[in-house]
DNA sequence: ATAATTAATGTTATATTATTACACTGTTAT
DNA sequence: ATAACAGTGTAATAATATAACATTAATTAT
């Protein structure tokens, strides 16, 4: 399977390197503060920065926290499909790696006639952490 | 099966029903605007009435678009499990019945020990529509 | 029935997230 | 060398969402 080479530029390197050396999702500005003395003044810089790396799969962005995660998931160059799991809680954040689950979101038709291109799925609860303290 | 009673308020039941009406979904600001006559004022208002209306399952937020739509689905009163269609073009957004896939996903356990109380799933492609023109 | 509790309201201000517009630079392809 | 394209820098502003506070209405418990 050919990896398309990809190349980076300063800013894109920069907002890449931020995330994923994060624990967890990181919000636009918050990304935004931590690069500010490598040069990184605006918020157009990080969010043009955060387009790309989107777009080439490097990064996801969870919807539901308006915040951005390094991919996880060697298969998804792509990133056209992808799931996460969240603790309600903690707020954790975990790509899901499941072949099944994506071959069957992949694949799946609903009575609509539409072939879906992409999906993004993520799922809420209690991790196993928090569900031990509660 | 007992239906839980919901009672609405006032502003909830004007916020309720200019979703139920639209044909797709409607961002906040764009349903302030359209019930300042009915003296709805101020964005917290309509976020409020808002996070009513989703806890009950009687909308749903469209997490990747920001917006909102009447639950078109007599089983998800609980809300806790929603799946979407999204037209990459038109932008038309539908809300998938698909009982085959809600009980696949409200299983879904992956080797995390986490189990899942909710999951939102969004798919992005063409629709039949749009298809047809390209 | 009334006190306590909970849910909703109204309003102002502000925080957070994201984009438009414009001028410019560097690289690649012909 | 020039056109096409991707990226940069900067300022301004649009769009989305919440905090804080005072008040009123509805529900529940005793």
């Amino acid at each position: 399977m050919a990896v398309k080479q990809e190349y980076l530029s300063k800013n894109q390197q920069i907002v890449l390197n931020i995330i994923e050396k994060a624990k967890g999702p990181l919000k636009a500005y918050s990304i935004l503060y931590n690069v500010q003395k490598k040069g990184i003044k605006a918020p157009l810089q990080v969010y043009r920065a955060l387009e790309k790396l989107i777009k080439i799969g490097k990064i996801h962005k969870i919807e539901s926290k308006n915040a951005f995660i390094a991919c996880n998931n060697s298969d998804c160059e792509i990133s056209n499909a992808t799931a996460f799991s969240i603790c309600d809680n903690c707020e954790k954040v975990k790509e899901i790696k499941n072949l099944k689950l994506s071959k069957y979101l992949t694949n799946f038709e609903d009575n609509s006639g539409m072939k879906y291109k992409k999906y993004n799925l993520e799922f809420f609860g209690l991790c196993k952490n928090c569900k031990l303290k509660q």
